[in-house]
DNA sequence: AAAACCAATCGATTTTTCCGATCGTATATA
DNA sequence: TATATACGATCGGAAAAATCGATTGGTTTT
């Protein structure tokens, strides 16, 4: 097994190149001529190959030389761009974000999100996962994402969370039915009501019976939904009433049905979003401005 | 002024990357757990940014660090490439040749050596330029070229030469001349005759000069000529009467003509054909090889 | 013949590298 | 709850290397 030749012996064989000189090279190297020209006779030995022809008078380098220099500048830029890199992504939303959104926020929030971002932090790359919490969490953790956006709690392990907001249920009816015409709502008034929601998995299912106090039996399923907007229609298809979240009507999802949406006469039914990173991450800090930037984009 | 990685931090890295895991990381690289661990604090130290993320059941790479991985990766294969080039060109006839050959030997040798050369050393890359001798004995001695193929004796400095094999003299003219006629060959025969000679500048010139010891002033030269085949062609119109070298009537320089080419009856009457290199180039031994093989594939 | 130039080499010193041992922490087990 | 285990970080000392200034040897220029 043969040794590797060093990075400082590629560059002080390109400085040789470029100069034609050994004390010129050293002095552009900040070395002396004697730990440069030992560099290159180790490198040449460490290659069992002669480089460059010494001639007193002017020095040459031998056709493999040549081949030899050309390599080693590529390599020399490519470990440059490798400093350069991270360089560019010392400061907060200079590098990549790998961010996971669970499905009922990622359509709400995303389009602001993202255009905002590419306005205030046009450098920053974000690579946007969309999976149920569970999934995400999961990838958090193997380190395949770095920070979540989602619905509060979702218990887990070797994790941090900050919350950001909190994200109001609305009742959404038809005009026509008892619980649009109640004079105050409570989540009381639901048991019995024909609820619709996401199927298992969703978080937003978890925590809208958790809000209104519901247990699964207490809701009708005729069919179960894959999407707000699928279980949008068929309330206002008169098949039920559901819950959204604020973010959701904010959004304009019923805009074009003439559903009611109607917010609750009691406090905290709702579901509280917040960014979750693995407990170890060194980005704490950049996370937490994530965290801010989110909020200051949605308001 | 921020240093360099080395390439055994990259290494280091990539090993960690692959086997996520400092210990098993150290193992394969053949260092101690607390060699490597102290390289990546190090990497990530010059980097001045956080590459992995150590989670004590497991480690986890940044966002950052994948990416610094993928090129560190590259990085190293291309290091390895320059490696493996040395390799593959210490064994002679594995790397690149520049020949260097003069115009009145290229066009009749070269077929024969390439051809042959592609057949036996397949491996090797022969860059070859052809030019006067003054010019490619400059580009031997600047570094351009690493080996010539010229006429001999030709005066220089730095350089090694040798002699491969002869090249006689033929007299070439029309059958019905005095010189076609005479019954021995001699070089003397030719004072007065209307000699066509290559421009100024070949060398065959001067050594036709030489080998039939006749002056400048003894040669009618009515055009000068830039190719032997230009003045085979007008010798053979009858404007007057050439010196061809045997390689070039080997190959048929005169096929198509009615042109008598007559041996001298002397002895050392032609040129002698040899390798050139720099004194102090390192492949000697392979320059000698060549000169053997283009012996071989000229018989 | 002398001076100048240049890369190689030498010897000494400083710096870096490397290892084994230990520590601190988190997890798994009893 | 206590104990054992696993893992990476850290420390201190020893070995290896990198580096420098000075010198050498060979060549070219003056």
């Amino acid at each position: 097994m043969s040794r590797q030749p060093t990075l400082k012996q590629l560059k002080y064989l390109c400085a040789v190149a470029e100069h034609q000189h050994f004390g010129q090279a050293a002095k552009a190297c900040h070395v002396s001529q004697s730990t440069l020209s030992a560099s290159i006779v180790e490198l040449e030995d460490v290659l069992s190959a002669s480089l460059v022809e010494r001639n007193n008078r002017s020095v040459l380098l031998t056709a493999l030389g040549n081949e030899v220099v050309a390599r080693a500048r590529a390599v020399l830029t490519d470990v440059d761009d490798v400093v350069a890199l991270c360089e560019a992504s010392r400061e907060p939303f200079q590098g990549t974000i790998r961010l996971g959104v669970i499905p009922t926020i990622a359509p709400f929030v995303l389009p602001k999100l993202l255009k905002a971002l590419r306005t205030e932090h046009p450098i920053c790359k974000m690579f946007v996962r969309e999976d149920l919490s569970h999934a995400l969490v999961n990838a958090l953790q193997v380190g395949e994402l770095d920070v979540l956006l989602l619905a509060l709690p979702f218990p887990t392990e070797h994790t941090d969370t900050i919350a950001l907001f909190e994200d109001p249920f609305y009742l959404a009816t038809l005009p026509n039915s008892r619980l649009a015409l109640s004079q105050k709502l409570r989540t009381k008034d639901l048991h019995g009501a024909e609820m619709l929601l996401l199927e298992e998995g969703h978080c937003l299912r978890d925590h809208a019976l958790e809000a209104c106090k519901l247990r699964e039996m207490d809701v009708t399923v005729p069919y179960q939904a894959t999407s707000l907007t699928t279980i949008v229609q068929m309330v206002a298809n008169g098949i039920g009433t559901t819950l959204l979240p604020k973010m959701a009507t904010d959004a304009g999802i019923a805009d074009g049905t003439d559903l009611v949406l109607r917010p609750f006469d009691e406090p905290d039914v709702g579901r509280q979003i917040g960014l979750m990173w693995r407990k170890k991450t060194p980005r704490k800090h950049e996370f937490g401005l994530l965290g801010a930037f989110i909020q200051s984009c949605l308001t």
